[in-house]
DNA sequence: ACAAAAGTGTTAAGAATACACCCATGT
DNA sequence: ACATGGGTGTATTCTTAACACTTTTGT
């Protein structure tokens, strides 16, 4: 670790993605930039990490300053998604970027934010800026096949829920139709989930019983799911 | 992004972690420390990453100058594991470590090494340095899964190969013995290899086909591979 | 009675697993 | 002729995928 010159660090980012469910549509927080550069694009999340403080810490101190989020109450999933070497995206020249997806339930993001905030639809985003599109893309299909063998989609359903609400999560997250029966069939054999005796009321029609996940912590499968 | 002290960025560090089979079992390249902390323990190939250098070109250099090690002619796979926050880890303070993996075949890293290096089977690994066993262990993982999805292997033999060779590196790194035919049946359907007309004489016994993998670059499959 | 979502089983095709013998060569 | 690794097929089980009607409730 010799070097002629005295060691001068890369500038590191963190940013996140913060994905959430809102009508059974998979949505991401966005922030609108209000400076230059790519000034009036959104823009996720993001912050200096400075020494000193670890890029999970920044990354909860950024999220809650900046969009209001509190990830450690809200998001019950989060996990790290890769770093971006972004040569010209920092004023200071060369920064580096430690990306981390987290997913919740119910994130009101207007709360205490800092700046203008928004939940967008993951499929059809605003102009964006940076390469941050392409982060949302690549954090949408670690979710996707996240949910395939981790019961990960624990953290975008209410404690209780029932299977219908189960299975739109799943389409809203794979964007694409599955079939009830085979859903649950597949879904009820891999005890991840357990039946309560409470049912859901919602409208003119038969009410469907509630379910809750059996664990509240992630467990990788063998078996896939869909 | 506002800060009443000027921004100091942590430390970052690149470290590698390097595969190759040899005598049909997985190694792990280590290099052996000189200096404090964890001076005659055995430690991962890893440098300074400086600002204006990206973490990919750090690593090219750091394996280059360490270990004698040529990424770019000799490792056919290489890919970014994950970042690690080392609070205690550098003299400095605060570090974060960005980890790749890379797979090679042939690998012989005393050539230009400034330092002690070996080859270490993963099973087997002796006392190291930090929290490099873990490292190690993370990618040993990564790298099972992906040469069930993918065709990363082809990094790892050469360029012609017979089945069971291909079989044999299977085994190495998932540590666990395959059915021959079951293999074979399975690998030939997925037309990630094509068969050649030249044949292996190797001993007395009967020669073998050689293939070669239809794609020289990493292909995911939907299928998977045991 | 009707509208709306909940709930439920069967069949057919494909994939995974388990398993044992003959083949071509060198010595 | 024998030792060595190369090469091959079948039967069973499990998994996946396709598919439509009845039930329970509120209005």
């Amino acid at each position: 670790m010799k070097y002629s010159t005295p060691y001068i660090a890369p500038t590191l980012v963190v940013d996140a993605v913060l994905f959430q469910i809102i009508d059974n549509v998979l949505n991401v927080l966005l922030i609108k930039r209000s400076k230059d550069p790519h000034k009036g694009a959104w823009a996720l999340p993001g912050g200096y990490c400075p020494s000193g403080e670890t890029t999970i810490d920044a990354l909860h101190r950024i999220t809650n300053q900046k969009a209001g989020v509190d990830i450690k109450l809200d998001m019950a999933h989060v996990e790290q998604l890769y770093t971006f070497d972004t040569v010209a995206r920092d004023p200071r020249g060369h920064a580096v970027s430690v990306t981390y997806m987290a997913c919740g339930l119910d994130i009101s993001c207007s709360r205490h934010a800092s700046e203008q905030t928004q939940f967008s639809p993951v499929d059809s985003l605003p102009k964006m800026a940076y390469d941050h599109a392409d982060i949302i893309a690549y954090a949408h299909t670690r979710l996707q096949s996240k949910i395939t063998y981790t019961n990960a989609v624990y953290a975008m359903l209410p404690k209780l829920f029932t299977l219908s609400q189960l299975q739109l999560a799943y389409e809203a997250i794979l964007m694409k139709t599955l079939d009830k029966r085979n859903f649950r069939k597949k879904f009820l054999q891999l005890n991840l989930i357990t039946g309560t005796d409470q049912k859901q009321r919602d409208g003119a029609h038969r009410p469907a019983q509630l379910f809750r996940f059996s664990s509240q912590t992630l467990q990788v499968l063998t078996r896939s799911i869909d």
